[in-house]
DNA sequence: ATAATATAGTTTATATAATAAACAAGTCTA
DNA sequence: TAGACTTGTTTATTATATAAACTATATTAT
């Protein structure tokens, strides 16, 4: 038994969730991450932009009903990092 | 979808390979989960502290061959946690 | 005997990270 | 046009993780 590095980008609940949306998603705003979350708005705010700094995630802020909107979309590096992450844990998780 | 709070004691990694080490063995020592872990010791203490003021792990310190000898299994409480927190993960990984 | 090295941890100090609270910039509505 | 709402960002505080330093005893070599 051994136990590999978890990615400290994503090991962090609110990250994780946030990846873990967009991977199935492949695109959602900040609102709808917000509700599904239930993060406040601060706190997904940093780690959205920390996801995006690592290169998981592609933001893209447009306008949409006169009001800013922020479009976030997982890059091909956030995919492949997820799928490690979940091999990585798994094996702490299997009794 | 929705994101079940994540065990924040077990929610890191040392922690959680110390645990899911436990669940298996039922009884480890002190050298024992350092060398399966490959964490420092002063990490290693300062966790299995950690995990015992939360009632996770028992620790029973002996002298075996003269030396001292820290012994830990999980606590029942400890059990319920970590399949909590497998139930909960889970949720996050599945894609 | 005693100096050097090894064992088995603990404590402390520091750097990083998580999160709440405060702020900003614009929009809507009565 | 004042007040409330939307959609975020920035800052400040608290908590956490971890390495480094320390303690205490035991063993080995001289």
């Amino acid at each position: 038994m051994s136990f590999a590095p978890l990615d400290p980008i994503l090991h962090n609940q609110l990250r994780l969730a946030v990846v873990s949306l967009l991977v199935s998603l492949e695109e959602a705003d900040f609102t709808f991450i917000l509700e599904k979350t239930g993060a406040t708005r601060g706190n997904l705010s940093v780690q959205i932009t920390n996801l995006q700094e690592a290169g998981y995630v592609k933001v893209t802020k447009t306008f949409k009903d006169n009001y800013p909107n922020t479009k976030c979309q997982l890059t091909a590096k956030g995919v492949k990092a997820f799928e490690g992450y979940v091999k990585a844990i798994k094996e702490y998780l299997k009794t």
